[in-house]
DNA sequence: GCAATGATGCACT
DNA sequence: GTGCATCATTGCG
């Protein structure tokens, strides 16, 4: 019997932060835009996780661009990145701290025409949504939804469809592209489903730097 | 195959 | 003015 697919609740999120991650891997993100569904399976996250983390943007305190890691868990934390690409968090932990998990990759599951149209240099399937500004790029991701309550939104949402990823298929690394972040570089704070095909392109050059 | 680099806008010193 | 939780293209060989 076909578990029943729903958006993971509040207390889901309000958690540790690296407990979070590791269970959002094998979820799916549901983006829902004019009664068109895309959505994908979390292959690849990053746990974002207090002022101490060099590496958070809320390293530098509460400011406009961050008072939403400190706010309500469950919802998004969307930010431009680079001038061009958009980045997609999820917000944990309790108010007023502030804590997020980076989604950085997906296997694509629902609109691959519409992912492949959204991103027309995409060569494979395994491209689409392989990095945290690709999967935005296909899943019409925008500042727009920034802090979209993802337990009870219509047009972005994280379902449970009833898998638990088995925690040996689960590999760590450092976190990409913080070669800034001083203590915190090293930090095995990325989670990814071990040889799956749909995680970021990453050379160890790009962060064991 | 790989390393190097330009694109591009906004939050924050 | 600086620097970024990135990506695609270029230019090498």
């Amino acid at each position: 019997m076909m578990p029943k697919l729903k958006p993971l609740p509040r207390s889901f999120y309000a958690r540790d932060t690296h407990i979070v991650a590791r269970e959002l891997l094998g979820k799916i993100v549901l983006r829902t835009i004019g009664g068109k569904k895309i959505s994908g399976r979390i292959t690849e996250v990053e746990a974002y996780v207090g002022e101490d983390d060099l590496a958070c943007h809320a390293s530098r305190g509460q400011t406009a661009r961050t008072e939403i890691m400190y706010g309500e868990p469950g919802h998004a934390y969307i930010y431009l990145i680079y001038g061009m690409y958009h980045c997609f968090n999820i917000v944990t932990e309790q108010e007023n701290f502030p804590a997020a998990v980076l989604v950085r990759a997906l296997e694509p599951l629902h609109g691959l025409p519409t992912m492949q149209r959204r991103r027309p240099t995409a060569k494979k399937w395994e491209q689409l949504c392989n990095g945290p500004g690709k999967l935005t790029q296909a899943l019409a991701i925008t500042q727009k939804m920034n802090n979209e309550d993802l337990v009870q939104s219509n047009c972005l949402t994280v379902l449970d469809d009833g898998w638990h990823q088995p925690a040996h298929d689960i590999a760590t690394s450092p976190r990409i592209g913080i070669a800034y972040a001083g203590t915190a570089i090293d930090y095995p704070w990325r989670y990814f489903i071990k040889d799956s095909p749909f995680v970021s392109n990453t050379k160890p050059s790009a962060y064991s730097k």
